[in-house]
DNA sequence: GTGAAAGCGCTAACAA
DNA sequence: TTGTTAGCGCTTTCAC
């Protein structure tokens, strides 16, 4: 990192407050009170008015820089998602952005690329830039930045991640209900040997899905199905060729797979297509999230609904309520996703019918892309 | 709009610069020299040391609002782009954030809704808080806020759209020589009728993929073949499903349709889809981008791949020396689009052949996902 | 309802 | 090499 970041110089001086309060020939003092919203109604209106013009008039722009200093607040608000490239985010970067524009403020994003050191030094730099709130999508699971942030006094909220036992307000989906949900779906075909890939633990959503998938196992297992958990070493479409591919090789004798997310999802399907087994005549596959296009995949996948536009409104807006009273009682807001049925979960293959592709009945009704 | 936008209080009163300079015994602008890395060597590295020493002991962190007051230049930059939650912009947010960083800027997005008026008020906006820089996605043709931009003295870098005829420097994907390779492509495959889909003119990308689309077919003419261009209303899924739709409801010759992104292309799949209508066997389909999942499509679409990640690091890196020196000269680049050749695009149906599906030979050789 | 004056925290002349 | 002083542009007591 260079030190030395440089500002532009503007081609004509700036337009002071100075200069407004001189050309209505009133106080600055005065032309600072009336051009406040707060203050203005201290000022008689006909002077308002002529102060108001002038300013106009001059293009008058107030500097920020200068009002934050002394007031100690900022227009400005900070979001911290693991990965800005993740179209997971996209919405929630979005809506983020939206409702707290409504609210007057500009939003500074940056990317903690799934480390929490980097996320520790994002925090410091956007307290010192005296953000006036936090949303971050990238706390761990007992990430110290949580207690940094609460320490520092900065107004925070938890997205998509649950800090379960800090005194942290989250907004996140219910992840355990949705998994659970998935789980009777798949019971529902007839499945009675289920794989559920996880990622590292490291994430309260990581925790939450297998808690959900492990609930609802709990209750099967009795009836004589056979549950599996397998972990991945990451999120994307890579780890998930590479893990379904692994699990093929060792003799998967699994019908239904359900990956913690999409995007390993997809990568199982690639691996099986790959593989030449039929999804979902063989082997029945599931996500989470219904990113853009997974509606139109061959077959469509078969996912959980993550409202992203929700996730970052109900964020911003538990944020800006959280800046306008800080001694709020937390709060934790769970949003339930909802099960989107697509083409890749079918019923389950006939007990007695092999692995073997050739002894396997094509049955799937082609669900149109 | 609300006007009074608040900050948090941090818990303990702040660490100044005054605290660090008693702490160290020495005056405080002796300690800022000290801890400005410009300015550190005029200082004995002794005391140099002390100085640093009592900082980290105190936790002092520089306030960066009252620094770039006093030096009129903030360390930040600003990024807008038409649409936030559009997959092309991902890996262009994340890369302008990524180069940025590495000359210690932090990076505030906004989104301008593809509204030139919105573009103007974030403009000005930014401009208010002393951005250093601006990188800009959302300029429309002749657009009144690159003046502003350059009015205001603002470096600026466009991306993905190029303002030809100002003195703003951009970084942009050469439009029109990817659509002529891409009509290069079908014309290859025996194609000869082909409709190209433009969305509006109202930015350059239009422009330039549309004159590249009309230079290919100025050859091709003379030799018997025929083309059309069809305006769509927008840029996404849904109106590239309402006109294909309409294409085939007004009997469609063409056997090839390139569209102007992979979002209309994937409108257009959509609509074949349900209308029965095989791809690429009656009609090949091409779009531009290469979003994520296209590949996965099916079939797999065809298209022409922007390097997001390098169309920011580019952009980023160029502003970085447009701040660095403001006399630099104008630079215009241009990166090439590659083409993706997948299954949707295919030989053109013999000629003779109806365009009634039954009569169709389907002769695809099957890419998988 | 308006003016006077102080100061947010920092850096940059100018002195010494 | 270090200290003195002024001031970036704004808001906010405190007077009147």
């Amino acid at each position: 990192m260079s030190d030395t970041p440089q500002g532009h110089q503007s081609k004509r001086p700036r337009v002071t407050i100075v200069d407004v309060a001189n050309g209505a020939g009133v106080h600055v003092s005065t032309a600072s009170r009336a051009l406040n919203p707060g203050t203005s109604h201290r000022i008689s209106s006909k002077v308002v008015r002529k102060i108001e013009k002038v300013a106009e008039q001059l293009g008058y722009k107030r500097n920020s820089l200068a009002s934050s200093l002394r007031t100690q607040k900022t227009g400005t608000i900070g979001l911290i998602v693991p990965n800005l490239s993740d179209p997971l985010f996209s919405p929630i970067i979005a809506s983020v952005e939206e409702r707290v524009a409504e609210d007057g403020y500009v939003t500074f994003v940056a990317n903690s690329d799934y480390s929490p050191v980097k996320l520790r030094s994002i925090v410091e730099r956007m307290s010192s830039q005296f953000v006036a709130g936090l949303v971050v999508a990238s706390f761990e699971l007992n990430d110290p930045s949580v207690e940094l942030c609460l320490e520092l006094g900065i107004p925070t909220v938890a997205v998509l991640r649950d800090p379960r036992h800090s005194r942290m307000s989250s907004v996140a989906m219910d992840d355990a209900a949705g998994v659970q949900a998935m789980v009777e779906h798949v019971l529902d075909l007839g499945h009675k040997d289920i794989t559920y890939v996880t990622p590292p633990l490291a994430a309260s959503t990581a925790q939450n899905r297998l808690a959900g998938f492990n609930a609802a196992t709990r209750l099967a297992k009795a009836a004589g199905c056979r549950f599996d958990v397998i972990e991945a070493r990451a999120y994307d479409v890579v780890e998930g060729e590479r893990i379904m591919g692994h699990m093929l090789a060792s003799g998967l004798t699994s019908t239904a797979v359900l990956a913690f997310n999409d995007l390993l999802a997809v990568g199982c399907l690639v691996a099986l297509k790959s593989a030449g087994v039929a999804c979902p005549e063989q082997i029945s596959l599931a996500g989470v999230n219904d990113l853009p296009f997974m509606n139109l995949l061959s077959p469509p996948l078969t996912t959980l609904h993550t409202a992203g536009r929700d996730l970052g409104f109900e964020s911003a807006d538990l944020l800006m309520s959280l800046i306008k009273n800080h001694s709020q009682p937390v709060k934790r807001i769970l949003l339930t996703p909802h099960l989107v049925l697509r083409g890749s979960t079918g019923p389950a293959r006939k007990p007695g019918s092999s692995s073997d592709p050739s002894a396997i009945v094509i049955q799937s009704d082609p669900i149109s892309v």
